[in-house]
DNA sequence: GCAAAATCTGTAATCGATTACATAATCATT
DNA sequence: AATGATTATGTAATCGATTACAGATTTTGC
């Protein structure tokens, strides 16, 4: 009844068997025969037994847990990540611990590990320094880290990602198809690899449909936040000419670009079209409503801990460099319009 | 060097002591003389040895790590809670747990508990059903449990909260002084002690500055969300006479009717004032940027966090019915205007 | 310099689960 | 019914840290 502290010793007395059966009807059913289970069972009911994690962990030399490392916690970008990813968790005896990476010394992330306090990482961030992942890959085994969103290009640790280049490319070409070849783009965080391959796949698709790039128009946002748009904003108003479309690496961008063209009397998109890259909740609500590269958040959260979980129960070893690319979806919305 | 695996044996060898000494340089130096420290600290170093949490929890009768229950892990208010709470809590050596209420069954909530996964609980949901919270407290001793933002009335448990109905207050309080008299509201979810707080904060405010509440203009939102948002402007659309401001029970509230209210052609704030509470990250770049009540929500993280750390290191016994109430502030933005 | 008090350190039990190994029980086969 | 093969269960060591208790050492007071 009380489950207060009842112990597997407590359980095994009650049903008249040994520790070792008791333990093994729970963790291998298989293995013990069916009329003992029952008694088992029943014990474990009568007593209200929970297994204490803490003596099954030091026994089993795991920690039960694993780490979520983000840049930001206060980026709603992530939240539905870690739905995903908490969905897939506690299915199985995980527990999630979660950690913002800003705030974070090198040592103390290393630190989950060494101390077993995590069994495995979700690394939510690219842009974790050098040094610092080069000494988890030493701590960590490689197949308890994964990528996700971001990544390192020069790791061989499994990712899940969007189809960033397929979705840079998206928007371009529905910026071309409503007319538009004074296109520019603003750009993420310097050095982030999510800048790099919306970049590229930019660049690819003012390629194939024949557009000079004007550099003028490439902006350099520096972060994935509301006042890098602003700031991007203000350089565009700096210009003697304003394209008429801006494709934003990411969602936040957009919405500050736009707030800040508002507060400066530039409409869009009668003035100039926007594209977001994310479809974070807001962006349909924002006014105008964001034409924006939807990535699906949950399913890049489910990936990425079922990835990793498979591969902390070794049922399938992780390839090397195991790219996993999730689909992106373009959303057509108000903030872009054909060329008037 | 390595660390990898280093036990307190080995320390103990190195450093040619007995691990009682070893144990007690790290948790406990008062205890031990400074030359035999000085070599223990010394074969730490050399040995790289980090302590095993697991088989501490296991003899300490903890586990290490406290768990924050959310709403929604979706919603952007609570990240800069979180951010807050994990701030005071990685400064001791509690990992942070964070789950989320929707998916979650209640047995699972007291299994954090029972299989000691979890030493004390941050509630940040204060829909957490009755018989969740009933089981919750029987299992979980008093002094292991804080409310933060939420929390129901008829609990004991320590409670971090804002001052609701002072912000709502102050809400109306703005609206009156643009010369605003016909106000309406827009509430949170039925039941919600938000709800409840904001909705007489707007009441006591209404009477003290001598003006009806028109009850059509008193609109149950249902949730805090920005659908709830756009189907309160529908509601607000149908009625005859629209008010001249509203007070909306959260911004995500806010932002969704205004959103809601612009794809009907009606203006904030050149037809209508709208007012917020929370003042969440986008706010300030909505367009318009939106007039809110702002809640410190690093604050309240850090507040509920060192309660509960008090409480658990037995520092400060919490009292009973114990209440702290962070103020807000009233962020003057271009959502509302004076009455034309 | 010596006894008593105070301080430091070591021995070994303990937390609660898992599992290698040994033993017991059951089954299959002739 | 006897044998060996198979399956089920029990015994006891183990994971790594903490701490009660005892024993050793140092300090204090005179």
């Amino acid at each position: 009844m009380s489950g207060k502290g009842t112990t597997i010793q407590e359980v095994a007395r009650v049903a008249g068997v040994s520790t070792a059966t008791v333990s093994r009807t729970l963790s291998n059913p298989d293995l013990v025969r069916d009329g003992t289970k029952k008694a088992v069972l029943a014990a474990v009911e009568k007593t209200g037994y929970r297994i204490n994690r803490a003596a099954q962990n030091l026994r089993k030399q795991q920690a039960g847990a694993i780490l979520v490392l983000l840049p930001d916690l206060g980026n709603p970008f992530f939240s539905q990540i870690l739905s995903g990813i908490e969905s897939v968790l506690t299915t199985s005896d995980l527990s999630v611990l979660i950690t913002d990476a800003s705030g974070i010394k090198q040592s103390q992330l290393v630190g989950y590990f060494q101390d077993t306090r995590a069994d495995g990482i979700i690394i939510l961030d690219g842009a974790i320094p050098h040094g610092v992942l080069k000494e988890l890959i030493e701590v960590v085994p490689d197949n308890r880290a994964v990528f996700a969103c971001e990544w390192k290009p020069d790791t061989k640790l499994p990712s899940i990602r969007s189809d960033n280049q397929g979705g840079a490319h998206q928007a371009v070409a529905h910026l071309v198809e409503l007319g538009h070849r004074k296109i520019g783009h603003v750009l993420g965080p310097r050095g982030n690899v999510l800048t790099k391959e919306r970049l590229t796949g930019f660049e690819r698709a003012m390629l194939e449909f024949d557009i000079d790039i004007n550099s003028n128009w490439l902006i350099d946002g520096g972060e994935f936040s509301l006042e890098a748009g602003a700031q991007a904003a203000r350089q565009f108003i700096e210009l003697d000419e304003l394209p008429t479309a801006i494709f934003c690496a990411a969602d936040l961008i957009a919405m500050g670009l736009i707030s800040e063209f508002a507060k400066h009397g530039i409409s869009v998109p009668n003035d100039v079209s926007v594209i977001g890259f994310d479809d974070i909740a807001i962006a349909y609500r924002f006014i105008p409503s964001l034409t924006t590269i939807r990535q699906n958040r949950i399913q890049l959260g489910v990936l990425a801990a079922t990835t990793l979980m498979n591969s902390l129960s070794g049922r399938s070893m992780p390839a090397e460099n195991n790219v996993q690319l999730v689909d992106v979806l373009l959303v057509e919305r108000e903030s872009t319009a054909p060329l008037s």
